[in-house]
DNA sequence: CTGTATCCCGAGAGATACTG
DNA sequence: CAGTATCTCTCGGGATACAG
């Protein structure tokens, strides 16, 4: 089996995802959504963020865009198949996020208690 | 159940992992590495990048950090429990990215190849 | 052997303004 | 409404040199 490195290209979205690629993925759960609903769902995210996430997304196969050529404009995003198998792995790292967050927080705590304490000079 | 979002800051590395996170990790599988043990097994990974790796997998309580003062010094890492958890997950994100190479490969490339006719100005 | 200390660089993030 | 175009800035990566 090939073993995990950051030069394997093919996988470099998902070992390393952009700061807003699995956060598209998970807010397109629930099924379409439009640019500008997304950008509220998901919070203060800038629209150049918002659009690059959303353009790698649908070059790698991930998401589906529909543009109308309506006035207002209008555009609609939604999960691949492939994308919705991306969702699958993208839960199981919130979800072991959710479950560890108090001990990650705490081990930082505790770490950096110690290091200032070796900074002080004593002990 | 709290979104995901990039600014829950517990969930960063998980979320958002440095180049060499998850690298680490999954080299540790068979056990206790050194430091030149991992760096040999990992390629050709910068000595102050996996240093910082090794730094912050400790404060967040995924390894465990052993430094013998002999001479010459030695320094023996290890998964914690913690970290063995996060290797379960880091093992998803690998196998997905094994299964899908392919798939996300030759979307890339069918839209690439549409870009360019469209920059073309034919079709 | 196992690191730290610098320096440099590019990629990505964000703010702002403008367009079809 | 749904973007693109700039510009700036920071952060992380990498190379090199040095240290305990």
């Amino acid at each position: 089996m090939p073993s995990l490195t950051p030069h394997s290209l093919d996988d470099l979205l998902v070992v390393r995802p952009g700061k807003w690629t699995l956060v598209v993925i998970v807010h397109l759960r629930e099924g379409t959504m439009r640019f500008n609903e997304l950008r509220r769902d998901m919070g203060d995210v800038p629209q150049k963020s918002l659009s690059a996430a959303l353009r790698e997304l649908e070059r790698d196969g991930f998401i589906t865009r529909r543009a109308y050529a309506t006035i207002p404009p209008r555009v609609e995003y939604d999960l691949t198949e492939l994308g919705r198998e991306l969702l699958d792995v993208a839960d199981a790292l919130h979800q072991f996020a959710l479950r560890n967050r108090h001990a990650v927080r705490s081990a930082r705590e505790r770490f950096d208690r110690a290091g200032a304490d070796a900074a002080t000079g004593r002990n």
